[in-house]
DNA sequence: TCCTTAGATTGACAACCGTCGATTTCCGCG
DNA sequence: CGCGGAAATCGACGGTTGTCAATCTAAGGA
């Protein structure tokens, strides 16, 4: 599974500071959002207009952050109708701290 | 202490492969040196030119990467006479990890 | 069908990063 | 003093990164 070219993935991505916080947001409930939007799991979850509305940046930016994220493996998006919920891999970031540990 | 710039430098130390190896050789207990040098703590403790040795980069990019960790605060450096002997701060590699797993 | 909205993609730019060769600084020893 | 070895610093180079404005794609609703 994690070749060690994932914890490379990972510790990039979770060395920027924005892409930190942006973790950070994902934490949080995601806000009971306009009406007539149903956000699709359990959990915290946050489309990317959320994201945007929170962190400050460009959507564009946004975007390409949550794509990195996305490929390290330490966030998880469902496309649903025009949008994409994004939620923390749980599993996936208590195995790069573990994995820390260990390879240290 | 920790003013979290702290945390944002060993993020970004932690991030690069070659450091994160430096890391690693570090653990090794340093070989018996050369005749009359005396290696002045105890624990694995290497110098620089023993890691350039290891890790097969230039001497002013090993001499750079050992800026970077030690400014991180992650490797401890002694001076004695020409030699400069380096150690991991065990110390604080674990606060880092401790610190992500809170801050992630 | 057209318009609006969410998001991805592109292109550009300045800033930064890892690496190296060359040079400089520092230190111990004749 | 001058020499030789260890490490820091400098200057440069190609590659990467974070950010944005502009554009494009896709999906819904009138």
């Amino acid at each position: 599974m994690s070749s060690d070219g994932m914890l490379d993935r990972a510790l990039h991505a979770i060395a920027d500071p924005t892409r930190r916080r942006i973790l950070q947001v994902l934490k949080e409930r995601g806000a009971d959002a306009k009406a007539g939007t149903e956000k699709p799991v359990h959990g915290p979850c946050l489309c990317g207009g959320e994201i945007e509305q929170r962190i400050r940046l460009s959507q564009p930016t946004i975007s390409h952050h949550m794509a990195i994220l996305t490929k390290a493996g330490l966030v998880e998006a469902t496309k649903q109708g025009q949008w994409r919920w994004y939620r923390r891999n749980e599993r996936a970031i208590r195995e790069v701290v573990k994995s820390l540990r260990g390879k240290l």
